[in-house]
DNA sequence: GCAGATTCAATTGCGAACAATTAAATGTGA
DNA sequence: TCACATTTAATTGTTCGCAATTGAATCTGC
């Protein structure tokens, strides 16, 4: 049996592309906290603001899709948001099984103090726009092959 | 005020890299799921295993510095894993404080079974293995840039 | 040797994340 | 029309993830 060198073995820990993603993304989560702290906002309800600032009036499912997340983590984190006043939520007269979030005055307002969010976030990563876009991109493409596995 | 185009508003979910790396992060655990089903483990756990198939008898703080959690994370999760039968928890001898972690036969024998899962993942990647290499290089160079930053 | 600081794991409380189930509304085919 | 399937959100239960605190063990300077 001939032992891999380490730097080869796929059951190492630093040689999964996986452990990378899944420890950037709690750093970045880290970055982003004090940030969210002052706008009263965790990493994900930030992420459901930023959607409803690109469009409101949307069923919770809707606001699903783009995040990929279920109504079983969505229901609650925008009950928190209403109980904030930063939302509302309404259940659709066309079709009353859906439930249609709106932003109140408040939740509007919000974005503008959000707005140097990216940038802050921007400065931590030390890099280059240009690469970071590269990056996103490439994670992206890859992301969505993973989610067209699951499906099928 | 000038618009910026919907591709360079840094406002938009879409163009957010901390947004790519969340969702990536999700899909890989989606396509884990089924895989660590079958070994009785979630994604975390796997980690943990990871770390312990690499090296065992380890304080709980080396696993915490190595996947980046701390003891809230850990120490229940370790509890899980212990009554699962694949490791031990013992007070060291030499510094009270601590608790070394060690497998137990069935811990260490669960690494086989595990074998499969990274080239699975490969698969489900739809990538050349040069081109993830690289993608997990740059994304930990990116987590690590980071994590400089929050110690500041 | 001893007071005070530090380290380490455990605990508590809160907010995700998701599987599985439920209940109500809507759609569909015969 | 009416039985049956589908869609949508909400609910329940389990597991992470982390901040803040606690308590015990260890280290440090004097």
């Amino acid at each position: 049996m001939a032992r891999k060198p380490a730097t080869l073995d796929p059951q190492r820990l630093d040689n999964q592309i996986c452990f990378a993603v899944y420890s950037a993304a709690h750093a970045f989560n880290r970055v982003y906290k004090p940030l969210l702290d002052r706008l009263g906002l965790t990493y994900p309800q930030y992420l459901v603001m930023l959607v409803l600032w690109e469009r409101d009036d949307l069923p919770v499912k809707e606001i699903g899709e783009k995040l990929f997340l279920d109504s079983g983590t969505l229901t609650p984190l925008l009950k928190r948001l209403e109980a904030a006043h930063l939302l509302k939520r309404t259940r659709s007269r066309e079709d009353e099984r859906q439930v249609l979030i709106a932003l109140t005055p408040q939740g509007h307002a919000l974005k503008e103090k959000a707005r140097s969010v990216p940038q802050s976030i921007l400065a931590a990563s030390k890099c280059a726009v240009s690469e970071l876009v590269a990056m996103k991109d490439e994670i992206v493409a890859l992301r969505d092959r993973l989610n067209a596995v699951i499906g099928e």
